[in-house]
Parts: structure tokens; C-alpha cells; sequence
DNA sequence: ATGGCTACGATCCGTAGA
């Protein structure tokens, strides 16, 4: 099983990328991020034409995700349950016995501002349902842009960025609950490139200088993690004409 | 120099992203 996660700042715009990159990347399953888009202008369609169905959750402007699958889904499921969120960030869904959540984090704009004590209490959230999810389902992966660098080798420049959002301590508390809970992160379990990071700003020339942050992550249960066989960013799609700013992130798993 | 893009929905600038 080949499953991938991917920002797509905006399914309108990025669609023919993501149907490019389905037809060469053979991902049995893509989490989506940034939709930008409502369930009702979600293209269904032209997705299924190309092999995939898509569970969707979906918010007009802002947020938004979606797993498309050419696997069954069983078991869909939006947002954190009991958890109040006017935003779409979540959605979950059951393929070949494996649970995938698909996430888009919060951005949190800044250590100052209202939406850093968003971020934290949505994090605390999100560490709860993965604890929950943790005793149900001996295989579990938590997909998405989770807007947390978790290393200073995760950061182009770690002076430049230290005490900002994403590299902050309790970001990073939050990313340590959920590896004390279990959670692996797939692409620390191979040896990497130096610097490969998976978003990089679309100003100053970021992506052309590297200058990048690794903060799309998969992150699997023990017994998933086990039979995890490769994890890597695909710069490819930050190369074309009108990128998304991140790059797709994918794993392969025995399963 | 704390900016420099990009997308969106409102107009011809503000909000948000990371």
C-alpha cells in the first residue's frame, strides 16, 4: 500500500497537478489539504474518471481536505469528533484495513496572536482523538501538513526561525505527545538527504535557495510503522509552472 | 530592509498562509 499527503493551496488551481500526479505517482491512496473549495464544487467526477473516489470535507476560501482513494473507504468520518471547530480540517476514512487521518494543522501566524491559542487547543485536540484512535485501530496513520518543523534539522535556517510559529517549544511539545503516544514518523525511519524539507515560500527565490521547512509529515502506529518500507518528499510538482508551495510526501507500506 | 509570493473575495486592497 502507497499512500501519499500533499498541500495543494487550492484544489481550482492545482487540479490538473494532482491528476498529473496521480497518473505517475501509483498512490493507492492521496490526503489533501487547502482545498479552498465547499463539498459542492469538490470534482468528484473528474477524479473518479481518473480512478479515485474522494471523501471530502470541504470549506469555501479557507482550509479543507480530502482523501482520494482507488481503495475502498469504509467508515468516513469529518473533523475531530466531539471537538467544536467551524474550520474543515480533518476527515478520516478506512482502506485495506489500515485507519488514515487526513489533517490540515493550524498555521497559528504567530506566538502573539489569538490563533497560536487556537493552534495549541486544536493540537491538545487532535493528540486526544490519536490517543482514542490509538485503542481502536493497531493500524493508524495520521497524514497532513501539520504545520510543526519538529527538528532544527527539519529548518533551513534554525537561528532565523527560533521561538517563530512552527518551531515554537509547545509545537513542538505537541508533535513530542503524539511520538509519546506511539506515533512514528516515517521518514526519520530511512536515511535521509541533509535538508529535504517539504514546503518552501513562494518568496525570495525559497525554493530555489532550499531555503524550506519540513512540516508535512506520516506519521504511523508501531505495528504500521514496522512495516513501513520508504518515506520521501516528491519535489517534483514544486518544479511546475504555478506550484503548490509544498511538495507531496510518500510512504509504502507491506500491507 | 522583517519585504520580496500566491489565492481568494472583495474590488483595484485586505486577509491569510508559513
Amino acid at each position: 500500500m502507497r499512500i501519499a499527503t500533499w498541500n495543494v493551496n487550492s484544489l481550482n488551481v492545482r487540479l490538473q497537478h494532482v491528476l498529473d500526479w496521480l497518473a505517475t505517482a501509483d498512490v493507492d491512496a492521496l490526503c489533501l489539504q487547502e482545498l479552498k473549495l465547499p463539498a459542492e464544487k469538490y470534482p468528484f467526477d473528474t477524479l473518479r474518471e481518473a480512478g479515485y473516489e474522494s471523501a471530502v470535507n470541504g470549506q469555501k476560501t479557507y482550509n479543507g481536505v480530502a482523501i482520494v482513494s482507488r481503495l475502498p473507504m469504509q467508515d468516513i468520518q469529518a473533523d475531530i469528533p466531539d471537538y467544536a471547530d467551524e474550520q474543515r480540517r480533518v476527515i478520516a476514512a478506512t482502506i485495506a484495513g489500515v485507519r488514515i487521518v487526513c489533517a490540515y494543522f493550524p498555521n497559528g501566524q504567530s506566538l502573539e496572536s489569538d490563533k497560536y491559542r487556537y493552534k495549541l487547543d486544536w493540537l491538545d485536540a487532535m493528540n486526544g482523538y490519536i490517543g482514542r484512535l490509538l485503542a481502536q485501530h493497531e493500524r493508524l496513520a495520521l497524514l497532513g501538513d501539520y504545520n510543526i518543523a519538529p527538528e532544527d534539522r527539519d529548518v533551513h535556517d534554525p537561528a532565523a526561525w527560533e521561538g517563530q510559529v512552527l518551531v515554537s517549544p509547545k509545537e513542538r511539545a505537541a508533535w513530542s505527545t503524539l511520538i509519546g503516544q506511539g506515533m512514528v514518523d516515517c521518514f526519520r525511519l530511512f536515511e535521509q538527504p541533509e535538508k529535504t524539507f517539504s514546503w518552501w515560500d513562494y518568496r525570495m527565490l525559497g525554493f530555489r535557495r532550499n531555503a524550506g521547512l519540513r512540516i508535512d509529515h506520516i506519521l504511523a502506529s508501531s505495528a504500521l510503522a514496522g512495516r513501513c518500507q520508504a518515506c520521501v518528499v516528491d519535489r517534483a510538482p514544486r518544479k511546475l509552472d504555478k506550484p503548490s508551495d509544498h511538495a507531496p510526501v510518500v510512504a509504502d507500506f507491506s500491507v
